[in-house]
DNA sequence: ACCTGAACACCGTTCAAGT
DNA sequence: ACCTGAACACCGTTCAAGT
């Protein structure tokens, strides 16, 4: 018998509890699945649950912060030359894609989570502030580069496009018939950014 | 004794049931306000609330639409001429007002009510197409007019200020420090619409 | 025809008891 | 130290009974 406990456990509960709730928000959304029903998926009990997550709440927080992170991730890979508008292009086109269906719920509730929760507020806006200066740093490299000549600041370009890239992907899910938004999004950011050519 | 019901009451309950709800949303938000809160205010019973309204999301829809009829008639109103950037940008500041503080959970409850309930999702989908097909026609008229040019079908340059104004309108409720919304709400209009001055 | 309010079903959360 | 699962509190919804 251990002295002391497994020190990885605490961390790979977690995570399981996590996926297990991915899978369930996936398939029902977030106020349709039941702790109940991630603790089945998970194979724990409600009581353990607990130990890990304060609030049902705080588990969709922490699957949107990962979330955050990896679109975080990506922009910080965005080329500084003619290829920006592409780039951000196929950009929207995976975030469209990966909030698609089911997913689309995903986005919504956490935005409607967050607003109520400001310790969840909070945590998104400081990810989000990191993104944009990402955003906004990859537009400042290509002016330079006198590869685009952005019609805006680049902070002010980069809030511009996080806003319509954020109400596109919302749209869509309202009528996806009319869902060129990918397209539509290319063209916003040639006119607010200006390519050279 | 009337032999038939006086015939304004049901309109006359469902209008009193709508005002007590919008002020206890307005207080507390969607989720956080009790159907029972919503009854007290109100001064019915539970089961007369339930006798004009199947569900507790059928409120909030109810009050989505009324909502969005008012968008809608701005966007009929909108000049044809060399005005169209700036009445936009007066619109937008409006429409972010109309979204400050406690509203603005109230947005995002509609959204992520309208993504579970088909039924909302599709009246919502009806009213924003015909605000789009409005603000399309305005572009559109203002482009005869020679005012603006703009870089985007008059279709294609609406959706894409909805998206905006939709977005702006959500992050607005992340980091209102940086809510210069309607500042760069401007910005994007004139670029997207570019008028001949 | 319209309403009341007690009762029901369900679900997020807690906690005494176990190992 | 970590877990179980019964119990609790709360809230949306229904329905038998009233006028």
């Amino acid at each position: 018998m251990p002295r002391h406990a497994d020190p990885t456990l605490p961390a790979r509960r977690r995570a399981q509890i996590l996926e297990a709730a991915r899978a369930c928000f996936q398939a029902r959304g977030f106020r349709e699945t039941t702790v109940e029903e991630i603790c089945a998926e998970a194979r724990v009990s409600p009581g353990a649950l607990y130990r890990y997550f304060d609030a049902k709440a705080d588990i969709i927080a922490a699957i949107a912060l990962d979330a955050r992170a990896e679109a975080e991730a990506a922009f910080q890979e965005l080329e500084a030359g003619d290829a920006l508008v592409d780039a951000l292009a196929e950009m929207a086109r995976a975030y469209f894609a990966a909030f698609e269906g089911a997913e689309a719920a995903f986005l919504t509730d956490i935005w409607a989570e967050a607003v109520r929760d400001p310790g969840l507020a909070r945590a998104m806006a400081r990810r989000d502030e990191a993104a944009r200066a990402q955003l906004a740093a990859a537009i400042a490299r290509a002016a330079r580069a006198g590869a685009v000549y952005p019609a805006l600041s680049p902070e002010d370009a980069a809030e511009t496009l996080l806003a319509a890239l954020e109400g596109f992907a919302r749209r869509r899910g309202l009528h996806a018939a009319h869902g060129e938004a990918a397209r539509l999004y290319r063209s916003l950011a040639l006119h607010v950014l200006k390519p050279k050519r």
